[in-house]
DNA sequence: AGCTTATGTCAGTGATGTTGACATTCCAAG
DNA sequence: CTTGGAATGTCAACATCACTGACATAAGCT
């Protein structure tokens, strides 16, 4: 790692020791972390016996409503058999709506009810409530660099993902 | 989107625009960046019909050697039956070696052998090497804010949990 | 001796993932 | 136009893994 500076650090590189063992504490952090990030959903799916796939595919479908099946597929990583199960339970409990495309047939675009988006809310809300109190607790400029690294821990069709996303609620 | 910032935040705050919007965007870069935390220690997983509870025994067992079930019970959150059958399977695989304690006798103390060493150094150098690239590419100040709204995001009892294990590594 | 603690095990259930087979629809080559 | 392949979505069967509940065993504690 020949930084070649005078001194042994330069300013930007002099807080960033790492050492296996600093490495470690980050990844620690983000299997506690994580944790509690889903923690009050959880808690909330477990009383109507949804799982974190039926969080996931209303939160999506939440954002982008009328996306396809596939788009879906492409955003949560899973099979398309996967999602078909989740789907199908969201669909007979009403909270989700599959209207066949009116270009290609073959698609079905996907819609949350109203009892999807109060249920959406419901989740978002508790999720957002602990994101904003560690947000707060953290700090300004903690909330950035938090932003920044999860954003290089992505893969790059992740990435791809979530800055669309990104782009589209804009 | 009304973020409204006339004159309505302090100086302290004006950095952090606690829109639902922006704390939608934190909660997806959450949900991307552990799919891709987890991805490449999942691979190599995979090839040894082994799941992410088996990574996170070994991870443990590694990082607090001697380590009783019951203690490592209450780090990773699940019950007993869930971690008897993961550690079942190490045990019997060669990884682990499970020792009855000798000043309490219904304690077993759990141990990685070599085999469980090697295992563990694979897998933690393919996640290291993932948070070292995100590190890197954040950059030194992004990292402090990284683990400051991990841990602030973390459950209490969680939270009581990483910074015991920051304490007994260092 | 009786109560509690630490651990292990068996049985049942549920959520989630997989592969395989199949129906429907679209599109393009012949 | 017809036909065959590709895309989209659905259904069924099976595997994995987590959970709850019940129980067994051994050891420590009062």
């Amino acid at each position: 790692m020949s930084d070649g500076r005078s001194g042994q650090f330069n300013r930007g590189e002099s807080l960033l020791f790492l050492t296996d063992e600093q490495l470690r504490q980050g990844i620690e952090a983000m299997f506690f972390a994580y944790r509690g990030f889903t923690a009050d959903p959880d808690r909330i799916l477990a009383k109507l016996a949804y799982g974190r796939a039926h969080h996931r595919a209303i939160h999506f479908i939440n954002r982008a409503p009328g996306t396809t099946v596939n788009n879906l597929l492409s955003i949560l990583g899973v099979t398309k058999q996967s999602l078909n199960r989740v789907l199908r339970a969201l669909i007979e409990d009403g909270l989700v709506e599959s209207r066949v495309g009116t270009a290609d047939k073959r698609e079905r675009h996907l819609f949350l009810t109203e009892a999807g988006k109060t249920l959406e809310a419901e989740l978002s809300n508790a999720q957002r409530a602990r994101m904003r109190a560690a947000y707060k607790e953290a700090g300004p400029e903690a909330v950035q660099g938090f932003r920044k690294v999860l954003e290089a821990m992505m893969d790059a069709d992740m990435r791809r993902a979530y800055t669309k996303l990104r782009e589209t609620s804009s």
